[in-house]
DNA sequence: CTCCCTTTGAAGTGA
DNA sequence: TCACTTCAAAGGGAG
């Protein structure tokens, strides 16, 4: 078991500087709309990387950056928001499972940041002012009576929180590994970014509560009384609250939070919330990734009789009182979460398929190690759900449903939504596809790790092969699956296949930003913004390639 | 109102 | 073992 109270505490003191600056500087967050969100984020990732490399040597930059001096001046909130995202995600990337499917499960722990509370069991000011912050209709009382075993810690409040380590661990926390070794610390996830781009201006800013929910949306059968994301953590009867961390943000505003964030705090702790048929873990958790087919809930709220007529006709009542339990999301689905908001905002397409041709295509210029992070968060989403629903099997879900027609998908379906998609990101799509690689081989090229750890071990990029970069992309052709690695149950202890050919680096020129002038969609959009991003840029900018219309090849 | 589209990956099914 | 299918998210579009 990781230690739990790994010495954070001049972390926590940090945070206090910086919470309170930020708070500060919240209302310049909203005049600073020239700030890129992408930029945005880049910059954090790259203060965080540059801090990560600088580890050992303890630079000058780092005790800089470790202590800002808050200064009413732009610059200086800056650099204080990036310490801010750094604070953040060493809290909630240290090396314990923090689920974006279920945040704030009781897995979750802080492991090296001191508690938000202060010895005499309060709210330490750093984590009232976060609260604050994050949840400014949120009555955040300050005393210890939230530290109660049976009373919900501050943490269930937000998942981006700082919590308390709990010294009741779940009985199921023993089951699952944690480890900071699968996480490099200088390569944060790029969601666990504190801003949040908004949709529909791209602007960045803090997101709302309802965006930190979870990935799982809340129990249905909660849902309608809960109007909480974490409402499922309310603690049971006789069991302990557990803290909650989560990192991911939810990428999109889509729950319905605002109104009821209030009835929210003045009922969290009402003993009604937790008698939910569906959502209920064997715990007596409710849990987010149980949906009742009933109430199927769709992340933007919208659910009940459409949903319900949804179900399968046969087996309705039956499936009324079974819960849906869904399938954990894969490392791409994982990614496509956190990056479609982005890309929306990037972009004025609407349409998911285009998007997810985009994510698709970014998500194969991912860098390995960034994908093994997606992988990692994966194995630890399934690890995570085989826990918690032992009986469960994807089976359970099949025929829920309706089967599509694949036979046909093959042959029409790019070049039929290419005809219909004349919106105007389309037209660059074409362009993007010029720099980046066949998706369909690159993806088993890049070796899903098995041990995501291992890539991460070892961080490389993957090599480009020939074929990819040669091959015009098939928008519909699978990946050759041999070159898929299963996902292994044990991680590996240190790099071993992916350093062997982590050499991909050498082939691939170094990164530069795009050389093709796009009016209108965001660079980061046809790359990731990752700074460990090896693009094949350059290779591929002489492909005569096209997003949208499948390769008659 | 329902399904399709589109992506990748995990897992199930059937030969 | 292999190929194929289904489902996970998302939301606009089509029927």
């Amino acid at each position: 078991m990781p230690q739990l109270n790994g010495g954070g505490g001049d972390e926590l003191g940090a945070n206090d500087e910086m919470i309170s600056f930020k708070d500060e500087g919240e209302q310049e967050d909203k005049i600073s709309e020239n700030v890129s969100a992408e930029r945005d984020l880049d910059d954090v990732k790259s203060s965080l990387v540059n801090e990560s490399e600088n580890n050992s040597s303890s630079s000058d930059s780092e005790q800089t950056e470790r202590r800002p001096q808050p200064r009413p001046d732009h610059e200086s909130y800056e650099k204080a928001r990036e310490y801010f995202a750094e604070a953040l995600r060493r809290q909630q990337d240290g090396g314990f499972f923090k689920s974006p499917h279920y945040p704030g499960y009781p897995f979750l722990m802080i492991p090296d940041l001191s508690s938000p509370y202060l010895s005499n069991g309060a709210l330490s000011p750093s984590a009232r002012t976060y609260l604050h912050m994050k949840w400014p209709l949120l009555d955040v009382p300050g005393t210890a009576t939230l530290k109660d075993s049976r009373s919900p810690t501050p943490g269930h409040l937000s998942n981006k929180v700082p919590v308390v380590q709990h010294a009741h661990m779940h009985p199921l926390t023993p089951l699952i590994t944690y480890s900071n070794e699968h996480f490099s610390p200088g390569t944060p996830p790029s969601h666990l970014s504190p801003e949040i781009l908004d949709p529909k201006t791209g602007i960045p800013r803090t997101p709302h509560p309802s965006e930190l929910s979870p990935y799982y949306p809340l129990s249905p059968g909660a849902m309608g009384q809960i109007p909480h994301p974490l409402g499922w953590l309310v603690p049971q009867q006789g069991q302990h609250m557990y803290p909650i961390t989560g990192g991911f943000r939810h990428p999109y505003p889509a729950l319905a939070m605002n109104a009821s964030m209030s009835s929210l705090v003045s009922s969290r702790f009402s003993p009604h919330i937790v008698h939910h048929p569906h959502g209920l873990h064997q715990t007596g958790i409710p849990h987010p990734a149980i949906v009742s087919p009933a109430i199927k809930q769709e992340p933007n709220g919208e659910h009940s009789p459409a949903a319900h007529a949804k179900s399968p006709g046969p087996n309705k009542k039956e499936d009324d009182r079974k819960p849906h339990i869904k399938k954990p999301l894969n490392a791409f689905m994982l990614y496509m979460k956190e990056m479609r908001a982005k890309v929306v905002a990037e972009c004025t397409l609407k349409e998911s398929a285009a998007i997810n041709q985009i994510l698709g295509r970014r998500w194969h210029s991912l860098s390995r190690e960034e994908q093994a992070k997606y992988y990692e968060l994966a194995r630890k989403e399934r690890q995570l759900h085989s826990q918690l629903y032992p009986g469960w099997s994807a089976r359970d879900n099949y025929g829920k449903r309706k089967k599509r027609k694949r036979d046909n998908k093959t042959d029409s379906t790019a070049e039929d939504f290419s005809a219909r998609n004349k919106k105007p990101c389309v037209q660059y799509l074409p362009q993007e596809k010029m720099i980046d690689s066949p998706g369909s081989s690159h993806g088993s090229m890049l070796d899903s790790p098995a041990t995501p750890s291992a890539a991460l071990a070892s961080p490389a990029a993957p090599a480009p092969t020939h074929s990819e970069q040669a091959q015009p992309l098939s928008l519909t052709t699978k990946p050759d699956r041999h070159h898929h690695y299963p996902v292994l149950a044990k991680p590996p202890s240190s790099s071993s296949s992916s350093s062997s050919s982590s050499s991909g680096s050498q082939l691939t020129p170094p990164l530069l930003s795009r050389p093709l002038p796009f009016s209108s969609l965001h660079a980061s959009l046809l790359s990731p913004p990752s700074p460990y991003h090896h693009s094949h840029h350059a290779l591929y900018q002489s492909q005569p390639l096209s997003l949208v219309t499948k390769s008659a090849d």
